[in-house]
DNA sequence: CATGAATGAGTTTTCATTCAT
DNA sequence: TATGAATGAAAACTCATTCAT
């Protein structure tokens, strides 16, 4: 999947953010030099500042770009009129998915979660999208369907579980194949369900 | 608790030791300049060479000594006799409280791109707890307690649970008190049981 | 004479290398800081690193580049069909002549003889230039036009009185002119001839 | 032979200025440490500081003591009244005894000549030496023994003929046996003889 | 637009020297 | 007197960023 989905507004743009979601997970943002991410996307190292005003505009840009796909595609998957377990299968599914499809951004956007270098912006598209997160969880307390503890623990336990299983299976330590992320729903659904 | 336990070696050791915990939480490896924990330790800047070779061998044995004392804490305080729940709320007891008196400890340990700094010896370490706990669950689901699937996702949703409401509460958005983390036990038991 | 004989591939890389001559010279590798050698080449401390792996890459550039630019001038000079004591003239001059054209070259090669910082390929070089010139006096003796003795000490009292004319004439305790030059070739030749 | 041939006026003065010697010999002033010279001489590395100033104050008293011990035994050596082929052989002996005895130090003696951080008392010693030298040769041209040239000129060719066979035999590339000794001395007054 | 050579501020690390014991 | 732990100044080296081409 190309970062910029409809508009590839530059090859060397979607090189560069490419480059730099490799190198940012398998060394860290201090860990990596701004000429490796050059060499890595196949351009000058002064070409990064033309798309970006600096090294921490970058990762910024990444971590909100994918941040909010990942929100997208959890609210665009999960229909507000299914019952409640079916949308917990539709938001599973869609976490489950992009995991799968993007283990590297899985990887990165927790990471770099709440990093001194993600500026004001970054932070607030962060807690939209808890705020988001947490209303959908709130209202099915309301409804008796979830257990009644704080909405944000019933997040975390579904969310960093997912987190868990993504990382082990990037170790090598997990296979994480389509029966896993069934049972681990399975799981994950009796974990929280009143 | 004290990383000598018994005979506190050198304070300054200590004092360095807890000082790299604290930045490596807050900034990362390569964020943390050796200065900065000289400084927030209490020492000169060269003084961290008279007690580890090099920032790589501070941070592995910052890695391996709490890698321990996890594991140590939680085996001792498991009962190999007990009831399965009996054992599992003692498991889940053990690893709260160790969160709790060492936050940032638990946040470290989770705090991979270590991939590229850690050594052999490290990793070695790593492993070793890992298959004991893997041991411990097999043998759970041997006896039909916990849930037929990869002991591996087991230990994960359990952990990385705890990671996540760990790391939260450090973030401020979300308040770790008995009852919330008492919640989360139950949760997840019902999460794995079979 | 040019570090690039033919083509100056970099005026900057020709720059730092006559720079650390300078100071190598002056004040040893050890006592040379690298800054030192910058601001003398009129670059960026960092340029260094450019053109050269490490200071000690940059030492053994210097040093295999000029025992072999040596030995070439040597070796071009000396034709190998003229009377022995003429060749002698000619391995002299040859000699002198880079002695007083590149006084700092020549203490820089001795001052540098087997360091520890010299790499295996600075010592092949080393060794290649001794073999040629050891295999040169062997012949001389063959045919009775030297003395009987270790080569290598025929080798060593010519060579090693230039090196000591050109430190002492470089400190100023003495005044190395051609006069002396041509002496010192009278003194050395009746100190080896058969 | 210890360095302070009377009075020990301290083992641990003699032990720490022989550690210096091996060490400045093998690495140099500068690539020197002071702890790395504590640990040979076997004692703490701030008791050096009870014998010597600074590091600098070290390797001058080092310098002055051995460049005063080899001026006197070579003047010891050479009687005045002797015909003048017999006191070049007594003063060849002298130095080659010398060289043989204390290879190092005739390697360092050379290497430190005239360097930086030579203070203005071991330069005076130097000079004082080379004087007394100047003139032994100067009287000998006038009785037209030896060749009329510069005086330093002559005796350049003989030490610096001698320091280079010791440098060499030092670093395994000549056997420097009595032999090659007693052929160079006759090599050498063969340079300088009228 | 794109580049990559150049740079200096900042990093890790070493070491001459001091001083409490 | 002798020590060696402690230190900070300075070393080698890296890298985010700029700018001439």
């Amino acid at each position: 999947m190309n970062i910029h989905s409809h508009v590839p507004l530059s090859d060397k743009r979607t090189a560069i953010l490419e480059a730099a979601l490799d190198l940012f997970v398998e060394r860290g943002y201090h860990g990596t030099a701004v000429p490796a991410v050059a060499e890595r996307a196949g351009v000058g190292a002064g070409t990064i500042y033309r798309y970006f005003k600096s090294k921490e505009d970058l990762v910024n840009a990444l971590f909100r770009h994918w941040k909010q796909a990942l929100a997208g595609q959890i609210i665009a998957g999960v229909s507000p009129t299914a019952p409640p377990r079916e949308q917990f299968h539709q938001l599973w599914g869609g976490l489950a998915r992009f995991a799968r499809n993007h283990p590297k951004v899985f990887a990165f956007l927790e990471l770099h979660h709440h990093a001194s270098y993600l500026d004001e912006e970054s932070r607030a598209t962060e807690t939209r999208v808890l705020d988001l997160a947490r209303a959908f969880v709130a209202r099915l307390q309301d409804q008796g369907v979830l257990r009644p503890m704080p909405a944000m623990a019933i997040m975390i336990l579904v969310y960093w579980g997912l987190v868990g299983l993504t990382r082990c299976a990037q170790e090598g330590r997990l296979d994480l194949t389509d029966d896993v992320l069934v049972q681990a729903e399975e799981c994950l659904w009796d974990a929280i369900r009143a």
